[in-house]
DNA sequence: TGTACATCAGTGAACGCGCGTTCACTGATGTAC
DNA sequence: TGTACATCAGTGAACGCGCGTTCACTGATGTAC
């Protein structure tokens, strides 16, 4: 069962549109990450097939296969950013809104499984996330106000600073989407997000710790 | 640079001793695993040359590639699994021990990156692992008895019981692990996992929340 | 108003490579008679 | 005590495959004179 037997030949672009067929070999792309969910398995010429177009083709608008898989990884990153934003738009209590952005880091990757894989989970992921791109993303930069607007009000202790606490946010999200991708058979309790995240927040709000 | 050069070609077994080859690939494939972190980087023929012996010669002690690499990988487990119990050996108080299991836990997948890697993070990792077999698992049932131990002796809430909160407390240490391993260069202070911990486990002995 | 030319958006065939796996074989060693 | 034979632990060469990438090319379209 050859699925992919539909050459569909791409009507060639108008003469100043060439730029068009780059778009749709990003949505193509994208696409076929998420339907198989690895980098290895999405190939040039499944790409050039998707898109009705010839191998070599894609060289007139990428220098390589990486540059490619590279701008569709940014596209996602910025979707799971928008995804959180809008969750968290009119929560005013500053607790809950951390909650919030935690579900919808967790339900993102949940529902985007193999974007997520190619984002954080494949080998070398985070190679080309150097500690400046990261705290000057969105994502990164709005949790961290986040939880320092928890802290300002009182809500959360946040030790030694909102970065670290940020980050320790992060992990935690992380822990719960990456686990339930990466062991999809186990019979993970439908809440388990809300209640690890629950619990760690609880954490941050009670009283600080009188250990030395 | 070719660092695979050496042929030295490996002995023959004696007449009974055929067994013999079969560890030496297991225990080639887990060093390769190592220190290349990516099992599609490990060949059929990496392995054979490693061990000094012609690429068919697998198959005469594995039926395909695949069967070679769950062997390691269940090694591997084994070996995080004690790990894990040495840590807690003597830890009388139970929070404490729960505590010390995570960080042995993170510390494990810290140090052995690529194997953690295969194990939870490659696509398809947790594929072969059903839920009655990652109950039966020592691994994880020791967790639930430590969970089970603190809960009883009134240190922690465990709801709605001690299976639940066992895969919480996973599901956080596998999150600082993972986000470490996979966005390496990012500068995580050394402390993130002591303090994902503590801050969890305090959500975890803290008055249950009134919440209706 | 016609024509030579440059440009643009691609194509078709081929490159070398490494992969997992198979197949027919070899040669030492033990065993039966 | 010698010899034919079975078995065991491998080898060497080759299979078909899909990969990323390159190279010479094509043919429609706009532009300069």
């Amino acid at each position: 069962m050859k699925t992919s037997s539909t050459p569909a030949r791409r009507l060639r672009a108008p003469r100043g549109q060439g730029g068009q067929l780059r778009d749709e070999l990003v949505a193509a792309t994208e696409r076929l990450l998420a339907t198989t969910g690895d980098e290895e398995s999405v190939s040039i010429r499944a790409i050039a097939n998707a898109v009705g177009v010839s191998p070599p083709a894609i060289y007139l608008h990428f220098p390589d296969k990486d540059a490619l898989i590279f701008e569709v990884c940014a596209l996602r990153f910025g979707e799971l950013a928008d995804a959180i934003e809008e969750a968290a738009i009119g929560v005013a209590d500053p607790i809950e809104a951390l909650l919030v952005r935690g579900y919808a880091y967790v339900r993102f990757a949940v529902e985007h499984p193999e974007q997520y894989r190619v984002l954080f989970l494949r080998p070398g992921a985070g190679r080309k996330l150097t500690a400046d791109e990261l705290r000057s993303t969105s994502a990164f930069g709005n949790l961290i106000r986040a939880v320092e607007e928890a802290h300002q009000t009182g809500a959360i202790r946040a030790e030694p600073d909102a970065i670290a606490t940020a980050m320790e946010l992060w992990a935690v999200a992380h822990g719960v989407a990456s686990l339930v991708i990466g062991v999809p058979d186990f019979p993970w309790p439908e809440d388990l997000a809300d209640r690890v995240l629950q619990t760690y927040v609880r954490g941050l709000t009670s009283a600080a710790v009188s250990s030395s």
